[in-house]
DNA sequence: GAAATGCCTGAAAACGTTTTCAGCAAACCG
DNA sequence: CGGTTTGCTGAAAACGTTTTCAGGCATTTC
């Protein structure tokens, strides 16, 4: 029947109000000793530290966040943590925003236009200071909405077609033209291109067309049994494409791919067929992911600096939420790696025998 | 000269104030058909609705948080991303919390525990609700502190040994014994030990240890010139760890790795070494990724739930958030994946011709 | 010795919400 | 018809900060 008060079992979390009463000073001074010390005189500061760390005093944001109307937050919108494709992208963009003292939120979309509205809508609601977003197509509704709300953007696309605001992009297109004008200055005059699925992702479908288109350009054929798509990216659905590139009627000398995790099971399929890569068959990848290196034999391809592309997004975005105007569009070298699936095409009549 | 209004030219952003000055009605009002619609009359509620549309209001949940002392957010706090051994982790966890109307933040301190402790700080003074919290050696610190805040979180280990809070494990030691049992039950008796650097990852370390400790505990020799541990994850220095081995005096059976990836570089030596796999050495995996369906031979290892550790501790975490109390340690089952690189160890004598 | 200057401090407003409380009108009950 | 309930509404407080403003006191300046 006591007067309790209520919830002195919840923490009683420390406010700047309780650090004023314990030091003797208003709220006022505790605020300019967290942020501007010296405009406080030191007798009052040593007290109000004193205080500060008796009660383990944490600051909230949020409410640093109300009055200041900046959260020092930035959010992320990626298509799909699904293939590690943009992880490294991503750890540059963490490193670079901690570095300058802003958090960072993730939202992925998996794909889904409408949902990638929805997400940056919330990220709208939760007053980040700008947002970073990844993949090249979106609903118009997406910059409109952007707009409308004064939200700085930078996007990161692996194409180069039609960025909304500032725009840091790989050259993905021309990445794989290289690697295909790679095998045509080794003397490949028989080129296929194999290709992951190119429905999903317009980038891999981006590839494919263009990769076709270079090979003709070059004055070369490429029917239609050198123009294999797999059913996805498994280890299966990648060795039955390649039965079907290497069991049809006549054989390539090169093959590019469209993503470099396909070398795996191509290769093993050739080996299966007693096919030797390089000496059969050059494959030349273009680069994900720095897997190539550990391959056998390690794959040339085309590598994408992902990591520089986050750095470079995180840092132009910084730039534009400080007011400065970061470049509209910045594009990143591609960089052909060269190891060893690929050589000159083997003479036709070679000999197989290693020696002799 | 003429007093212009300052910041006119700058983002109005509607506030419930503005939905209701031009509804006429009170800002509580505004509120009400925001969260709880039918507490108001059909025709104001019609009024403000038409307000909100107007105005293309986005709420502010920055305010909300203020008075709801709830975010909606939790922090991830990850080693780091630059190995992509958590990310279908992080992918699960997104997911789940996505679901639930929650955001996520990120931050990886680089194995640094002081770091860490930074970043959970930071985490409380923004408020989170939650965090989760990834890897196996922290700072004393870091429980205190969170305690002291009463910030409810689960940590998600791949390790089993005193768990801070609730935690997700993985049986990364189990999970290679395993391995080793399973080589000892295919009837090899000289079984090597493949790690890669053990100085930097407490649990690699922790694997290899056991490893060693499982094959003497079936009565197995291990002398130090099959332990054998890489400089570092690269292709180089994989293949020289496993020159090592394969050229050290008696060669083993088999070799259990305490990671896939050095999977690759050792049947690359191998073959280069006119050694067959698993014909002329079997090898185990232990699995930190789904790499090994992709090689060839296509890696027999023990599998990580890496998705279920997510998925289980966001889902632990935000009951726990609710208040319930989810189990204090929740260890997921490894699975082991026979493929092809591990057999029983060839007859001594046995002919190395295919047929006859 | 008075005025001006400078330093330090606290009261109060503001940020955009939600929620409590009390008030008012209409409806219901006897 | 009086009293009670019910349904809807708005004023105001609260969340934890930062910042503006004005005032107090000590020191300097003439």
């Amino acid at each position: 029947m006591a007067e309790v008060k209520p919830r002195r079992a919840t923490a009683p979390k420390a406010t700047v109000k309780d650090i004023a009463r314990t030091a003797g000073v208003s709220i006022a001074t505790v605020s300019r000793v967290l942020n501007n010390p010296d405009l406080v005189a030191a007798d009052k500061r040593r007290a109000v530290q004193r205080a500060l760390s008796r009660h383990d005093y944490i600051p909230n944001r949020t409410a640093r966040a109300m009055v200041s109307q900046r959260s020092r937050a930035i959010g992320l919108i990626v298509p799909t943590l699904a293939n590690p494709l943009f992880v490294p992208s991503i750890a540059a963009i963490e490193q670079e925003l901690d570095r300058a003292g802003y958090a960072l939120m993730i939202n992925c979309h998996e794909r889904d236009p409408a949902r990638e509205v929805a997400q940056a809508r919330m990220f709208i609601e939760r007053g980040m200071d700008g947002l970073l977003i990844t993949g090249s197509d979106h609903l118009p509704e997406l910059p409109a909405l952007l707009a409308r709300h004064r939200m700085p953007y930078v996007t990161q696309d692996i194409a180069l077609d039609t960025p909304m605001g500032p725009s840091i992009a790989l050259d993905s297109v021309g990445a794989l033209n290289a690697a295909i004008d790679h095998l045509h200055a080794l003397g490949h005059r028989r080129i296929a291109v194999f290709s992951g699925p190119i429905h999903d992702t317009p980038t891999v479908n981006d590839r494919f067309v263009s990769a076709i288109a270079r090979i003709q350009h070059h004055g070369l054929p490429c029917p239609e049994a050198w123009r294999v798509v797999t059913e996805d990216y498994s280890n299966h659905a990648t060795r039955a494409a390649a039965r079907r590139l290497l069991n049809g009627g006549e054989r390539p000398t090169a093959v590019a791919l469209t993503g470099d995790i396909l070398g795996l099971g191509l290769t093993t399929e050739c080996r299966a067929h007693g096919f030797d890569v390089p000496h059969d068959l050059s494959i030349i990848g273009c680069g994900d992911t720095n897997m190539g290196e550990y391959v056998d034999p390690p794959l040339t391809t085309v590598r994408m600096p992902f990591v520089d592309m986050g750095r470079t997004a995180a840092r132009h975005l910084l730039a534009l939420i400080s007011g400065e105007r970061p470049p509209k569009l910045t594009v990143l070298p591609y960089e052909l790696i060269i190891r060893q699936s690929a050589m000159a095409p083997a003479k036709l009549k070679r000999p197989r025998l290693k020696q002799a």
